[in-house]
DNA sequence: CACGCTCTTGGTCGGATGACCAAGGAAGCG
DNA sequence: CGCTTCCTTGGTCATCCGACCAAGAGCGTG
């Protein structure tokens, strides 16, 4: 019995409670109290671990960003063609998203909430998140498959929206799995919505080619 | 001189500095007395119109969602082509988002604050809005401009969500305008990513082919 | 068994918050 | 000029919050 299982103390589990209800209601509409209550503890021993409410929010996004890039890795590494990587790098982060984890749910939406220095830290790990999609799109624009002029950083936000957004509208109820709509998005996202024979006479609006750039190592401007 | 011109308050103003405020910190985190002293009025007064702190919010919410179906509407009447409506519509959306308006954020990222008929409320008028893109969707669909089996509704909702991101990652300095970025969208959504000689040895994983089903007046199921 | 360390218990404390109100103008009307 | 209506003023009040802590329980170890 090493002293790590000794632990009685359901460190995930406060962290999950903590989640659902951030989720729920918001960060600041949020109480510790309410916190302990439901995840079955005293709010003096939240406080223990965490002497301020705002590093219960921070260990909970570090959480949820670690295990989206294990998750979006695992998924990419199943396929070697650049183009697929994407699509299994797509179903695995909304299979995360919609399927649970109540923390990316939070990190996504609740980060106004973080102040100061406590931000900072998860930027900086966010920016790693999307440096690793940068490099999946890159490598898809190397090998050709994207159509020459597409801006990748935009199509990674544009993606990013699309796909986080679906944690506000969707519902396990619904008749489309995370993947089904993964698969849709990449589909149309991929394709276009045109048909055939609009794609010609369209005014594309197509910014003027350029070679695609690599994913730059610099964090987002503004923000 | 009219009552209506005696009226010394601004109203207008108190709500946008509200919307600013909730947009900055959000609405949980934001107290009346802030909003009160950024508007240079005495919490009485705005208690004196507004009961609660949520009806300062619906009211925000509501002028916000007025000005959204005004401003698409009138950007899409420029125009009689469906696909073109859309692409107006969606400059119209995503410039009252970008340059301004902070109820239009409010409206889109802080609705989880709202309780009970407060929501129930918020949530018919977003429907309204909602019910109002898939009309002009369903226009370009039934003008053949869509290629076949594309599923409108998700289409609306993949649009929406990277249109609303867009919120968080946009920089006034940065450079692209609104306007840019929506004929970016719009032009990567209506052609496609894949580069021509890709796009028929690409696996679509697209759905089988459905007519396109007349926009539904039933809300959005779970939310 | 007794020591020592980790963690829990149950409560306190200052401060802030949303809601509320009695009293007092100020403007327009008759 | 006095009345009425509308709105502001300056404050109160109960409540609740996050933070904090002294005391002690629990438990493995020596």
């Amino acid at each position: 019995m090493t002293k790590e299982a000794l632990r009685t103390f359901d460190e995930a589990g406060l962290l999950d409670t903590a989640a659902r209800l951030f989720r729920q209601k918001g960060f600041a509409a949020t109480t510790l109290r309410e916190i302990a209550q439901a995840a079955g503890v005293l709010p003096g021993s939240i406080h223990y671990r965490y002497p301020a409410k705002e590093a219960l929010l921070v260990a909970l996004m570090d959480r949820a960003i670690e295990r989206a890039i294990a998750a979006v890795r695992t998924a990419a590494a199943q396929s070697s063609d650049p183009t697929e990587r994407v699509r299994l790098g797509l179903r695995a982060h909304l299979h995360l998203l919609l399927s649970g984890d109540d923390g990316v749910y939070v990190l996504l939406y609740d980060w106004r909430s973080l102040t100061g220095r406590a931000r900072d830290e998860i930027v900086r790990l966010r920016d790693r998140y999307e440096a690793f999609w940068d490099g999946m799109l890159y490598e898809a624009a190397g090998a050709g498959r994207l159509r020459p002029g597409v801006d990748l950083k935009l199509v990674r936000l544009f993606g990013f929206g699309a796909a986080n957004w679906v944690a506000t509208w969707y519902s396990p109820d619904g008749d489309r799995t995370p993947e089904q709509i993964a698969d849709v998005f990449w589909s149309y996202m991929a394709l276009g919505l045109l048909s055939d024979d609009q794609r010609a006479v369209t005014p594309a609006n197509m910014p003027a080619p350029e070679p695609p750039s690599p994913p730059s190592p610099s964090p987002e401007e503004g923000r």
